[in-house]
DNA sequence: GTCTATATGCGGATAGAC
DNA sequence: GTCTATCCGCATATAGAC
């Protein structure tokens, strides 16, 4: 072979993470990321079919990973102990990967067999509410996501840069939980 | 004056309102706007500094729109019903103008003038739970907030486009409501 | 498998005439 | 106040040589 192989699949997509992680979604470009691996923008139309590809292939493996911290946490407690962990590391995660917490949360960019990671992500939530709330997991579990999406999102909005209260997420969450078992009780 | 005004900054707004809502943020551009006001491009620098200050002046009339919703949907009940009526309303006008929506909550686009819209919603937002959460009121209306924006933020996405239940907010609202205030009565 | 070269497109913004 | 003309930069993506 005239050419071997100079970079792979992987390389290419840690390179893609490096340059989202540094200037946001928009810094991911072929061009920035053929620069950083001293290759050429065409060099990687041979791993990834084009731009939408690559930046599927972030978002997926930034779900995974989301899950495998989520599953990690909620291993180390139980009862509502571990629904409070969760919550931590969901938070965590989004602060810590700003613009990838963004990117997996695009949903449409997946395709049907990277979508999957998104039910697994679902399963997962549902089934360790159901262990603190089971008469109403399901509702449960997608207010307190939505709770959770919400307070990262308002977070990296900036919304409460000065003269706003950040009291976390923790009394939020315990109230949820709280609210909605009671309300189970009434009924 | 050998050339009239053939447009003014409202005109100029409408058009790019126009084209938010028909094709997302990506959609307003300097030159799009004007080929719908039958212009060259060059005519809207007159109206906008540039483009930043185009998203921007959306951006903020957007928030006052939203603000004007929330009070309008307040004043038709009293207590509880209040705070549920201001929540169907916020994500009314999420889902109605839902890049409209996304544009206004990025509030590094606004400049400080315009980002007092930010502290009216937030004052309106805080002193409607204090009338029913009055010890924490801070920390239920950043809740409450966080909640619903997640909320929209999930619809958005689509996560929940099939196999998965849509609620509706109304349960999550009273589940943070009667979770804070039984919290509040323990301590 | 990677290269050079290039087609094609989008967009913001400015200079200067009228 | 609006125009024409233009510069500039960014990007995706393809064709074909090696």
């Amino acid at each position: 072979m005239p050419y071997p192989a100079q970079t792979d699949a992987e390389q290419i997509r840690n390179a893609a993470l490096e340059l989202l992680t540094a200037s946001g979604e928009g810094g991911v470009t072929i061009r920035g990321v053929a620069k950083q691996l001293r290759l050429t923008p065409n060099a990687l139309y041979r791993y990834y079919r084009d731009h939408d590809a690559l930046l599927a292939e972030l978002a997926s493996m930034g779900a995974g990973q989301l899950l495998q911290q989520l599953e990690a946490a909620a291993k180390t407690k139980s009862g509502r102990e571990s629904i409070y962990a969760i919550a931590d590391a969901y938070l965590a995660f989004a602060v810590e990967h700003g613009a990838l917490y963004r990117l997996l949360m695009r949903k449409h960019l997946f395709t049907p067999e990277q979508e999957q990671i998104f039910g697994a992500l679902w399963v997962f939530v549902k089934n360790e509410v159901a262990v603190v709330s089971p008469p109403q997991a399901e509702a449960v579990a997608v207010s307190l996501w939505g709770f959770l999406h919400g307070m990262v999102g308002l977070e990296q909005a900036d919304v409460f840069h000065e003269g706003k209260p950040n009291v976390g997420v923790r009394p939020g969450v315990e109230a949820l939980l709280s609210g909605f078992n009671s309300q189970g009780q009434l009924r």
